[in-house]
DNA sequence: GTTATGTTTGTTACCGGTAACAGTCCAAGC
DNA sequence: GCTTGGACTGTTACCGGTAACAAACATAAC
């Protein structure tokens, strides 16, 4: 098994200089047509494979954005994601994500490694990050994206929607409907801030309403099932709920089962309420009343100003994305 | 802004050699620990973060490994990666995520990418990839992992489950209780192989009874949505399936509702089937007939094979993986 | 024909580390 | 006192590229 081809072996295949290799696979003028043509011929003869950490570490350039999402299994990140990648990979960036599982010294802990890569940015999800975490990133020496929350007082750049401000305006939209028993159906707290944040916006719109919400938390990943068993949980509190507010579609999918199982139809008997319009909401008999995010959008703006800001260009920093609340089948007024 | 703090500098501070910085920082042995605590504080006081970069190409130990899949919308190869990740963290390795979006294209230039980034391993999902991948990872010098699928002769390590024959033992199933115009409802043809081989598996089956497989495509990612049209075409076949097989849970889903708004439900007036067990499952009013197929134990076995293999232990190479079939009450044995 | 100018090519000095091979130092053994 | 050997620490030569500058060459202008 012969070592693999450095550039050496291609300058002197081709005759050349090693800089000349360079600069021809490089695609930088100043190589004459013909000498690059034969130093391409010399490099596919070879089978040369460039090696990146050495063109990274020489020409300190790098293409690597490292994002870090909760988790791969709620639709969210996966959009968000899918948003970035197409405008990242124009720009010749390659991306590598962590998932977290919505802990913080996870994050912090990848945080650390990730520098180690001199990567072009990092991409985190949400603004709420260990302190130790902000420090180092804000010490950083690259462009630092929060993604998917807003903040008051960002790293860096920052992408995202206002999550509290959408628990209000359900929150409202559901009180001017009539309901005055509302219940939030989520996982434990403090492993979602943007939840929380939504919650918190619900207590706020019902309080001012005269109305307080009662909670029913599920110590599981958010899923079908949390929601079933959110559902189940919530059922039973006194005074019994006049509306579920889950903490997304999904779980808000399993709770309509779970309340359909326990012979209550949504909106006759009770309201049923999710978040972030995931896209079973398109096959249901009868839409979930849910608010609108625009994933993708958001993604592609996410990006479009990372590379913005890597290219230097004097561009906004942050963006705060609009959201909207879509009533659904699932609530109606109350008598 | 000055320049970050790199080897020489902790060595320095310490008033040691920089190999000496290198060997205390790496744990080491052969410093003493006088040394070693001052080199420790040296370098948290400078704030020195190591680069990987310089490492990788000196040490040419990478711990970086590469992962494709089709997609992350698909919560089977979320959970795949997930039981691939914590084996593989556990050994030190990083994992760099790309999604081919069903493209074997792009999979052959990510491949031709990732390779530049002299990867400790390469994992591919599936075992069909264009030629030019299949000869580029034939003659790479790191492991390369093909999942989810098993093949004849795998490129190198190969971990999955026998799609074909689960295809087939659900026709045999299907063929027993009695179902006679089974239709396949997937997406377009050659977008998704283990698809393709569990529908060609299905039509062997109910050859065998005397019966033959209609098919309905549509041209769309798989979703729940897909699932909807899918089946509405389905409906329209002729003559009228008694029976769906939808390439996975999602569509069946999808179906079920389509079915539901046609007036049909299952199992009384059509049978309904999914493929790989997914969770929304575990909530529907009647658990949908399909197959279990072991993701994260499959994806924590490839990751255990691969650090055997990067660490030169001697191990099996090849796993097929155990999968279920999963009688629901979306079928029932016909008149 | 000579000088100015631009294009192509080569040289040298790193980028920030690690492997392999010396030294150096000191206590133990003869 | 003079090896001997082990525990530390340092030196040198890379790993595989790129940036910055210098040289060679050709063409155009005077």
């Amino acid at each position: 098994m012969e070592k693999p081809a450095k550039i050496a072996d291609v300058a002197e295949a081709a005759g050349v200089s090693i800089m000349s290799v360079s600069r021809a696979l490089r695609g930088i003028e100043g190589v004459s047509e013909a000498t690059r043509a034969r130093i391409l011929a010399a490099a596919e003869d070879l089978g040369y494979v460039p090696s990146r950490l050495a063109g990274a570490l020489a020409g300190s350039t790098s293409t690597l954005v490292c994002i870090s999402v909760p988790t791969l299994f709620d639709a969210v990140f996966a959009e968000i994601i899918g948003g970035m990648r197409e405008t990242l990979a124009r720009a010749g960036l390659e991306t590598i994500i962590e998932t977290s599982d919505y802990d913080p010294a996870r994050e912090a802990a990848w945080v650390a490694r990730m520098v180690e890569w001199s990567p072009a940015a990092l991409v985190l999800s949400g603004v709420d990050h260990a302190p130790r975490t902000v420090e180092r990133l804000r010490g950083a020496r690259m462009p630092v994206m929060e993604l998917w929350d807003v903040a008051e007082d960002p790293v860096d750049l920052n992408v995202g929607v206002d999550h509290r401000d959408l628990g209000r305006r359900m929150g409202a939209h559901l009180a001017g409907l009539g309901y005055r028993r509302p219940a939030y159906v989520g996982i434990t707290p403090g492993r979602d801030p943007r939840a929380e944040k939504r919650a918190a916006g619900l207590a706020e719109a019902f309080a001012e309403a005269g109305a307080s919400l009662q909670q029913a938390r599920v110590d599981a990943p958010p899923s079908f099932e949390a929601g079933r068993d959110g559902a189940h949980l919530a059922l039973g509190l006194s005074p019994r709920p006049d509306v579920l507010c889950f903490v997304n579609d999904h779980l808000a999918f399993g709770g309509l089962a779970a309340c359909d199982a326990a012979g209550l139809s949504a909106p006759e008997d009770i309201g049923v309420v999710g978040f972030n319009g995931l896209n079973i909401n398109n096959v249901l008999p009868r839409r979930l009343t849910t608010t609108a995010t625009p994933r993708v959008v958001m993604g592609k703006a996410a990006a479009r100003l990372l590379v913005a800001a890597l290219r230097g260009v004097r561009a906004e920093r942050r963006l705060a994305m609009p959201a909207r609340l879509e009533p659904g089948e699932t609530t109606r007024p109350q008598a």
